[in-house]
DNA sequence: GTCCAGGGCCTAC
DNA sequence: GTAGGCCATGGA
């Protein structure tokens, strides 16, 4: 049950015909990447948005910022992006990670032996398998790829791995068949969130999704 | 009013 | 090792 690379990229070709370039993900600057990747976390990003404009205008978008600042402050700037008092304390641990390891700065982080890096950030509270893979992908620049609920979703739908596959496998599944390069795992990852988010919840089912000439049988998935 | 979003942690079997 | 509860806001 291993989709070859040419699928894969069959998959990759459609989404981008139909898309364009996403150029995922949003976000200003590295240290802004990681957090809106911690805030994001089980969130639409309309509220993520909100959140970041929370900090920016509070100048709370840099590790030692975020360090100084009262608890309370920091939860009201994210209050919008929703579990505002877990993910404070979250982007604050990993300010202060970010401050004692590597002066504050993400781009200390790109010297580091990727497998080494990803198991350090997986250490830190409040960073999981996804949110490590979206800050090295994106904020760090390494070759990971990221899984999200739509990747999940749509490759089970489309009888690509199976629905119970957990989060390792399936990033395997990506990296075993996928050339290792940043660009298109960055492109990949941000056009399967554009798919997942116009397709995936709409009716009719698959109406117009560049992906429904590939579903088994042509026949619209639905949850 | 109800459902749920680009997760992750903790607890109980 | 895994299923279930919990965290919270805003839009559909």
């Amino acid at each position: 049950m291993q989709p070859t690379r040419r699928k894969l990229l069959d998959y990759f070709a459609r989404m981008e015909a139909h898309f364009g370039p996403t150029h995922w993900w949003p976000g200003e600057t590295p240290f802004e990447i990681a957090i809106g990747a911690i805030l994001t976390q089980n969130t639409a990003w309309t509220n993520v948005e909100r959140a970041i404009a929370g900090l920016k205008a509070r100048e709370l978008l840099t590790a030692d910022a975020l360090i100084a600042a009262p608890l309370e402050v920091v939860e009201q700037a994210i209050r919008p992006s929703g579990y505002f008092r877990q993910k404070a304390v979250r982007i604050r641990n990993f300010s202060a990670h970010l401050l004692v390891h590597y002066a504050g700065r993400i781009e200390g982080m790109a010297t580091r032996p990727l497998q080494e890096l990803r198991a350090e950030l997986l250490e830190l509270k409040g960073i999981g398998p996804e949110t490590a893979d979206d800050i090295l992908l994106y904020a760090v620049g390494q070759p990971v790829f990221v899984v999200d609920a739509y990747t999940r979703r749509i490759f089970s739908r489309h009888g690509l791995v199976p629905g119970s596959i957990k989060y390792e496998a399936l990033r395997a599944v990506f990296e075993r068949a996928l050339p290792h390069e940043v660009p298109l795992f960055r492109e990949y990852h941000g056009l399967i969130v554009y798919t997942g988010k116009d397709f995936c919840r709409k009716t009719p089912a698959c109406a117009g999704c560049p992906l429904r000439a590939l579903l088994p049988g042509g026949v619209p998935c639905a949850d």
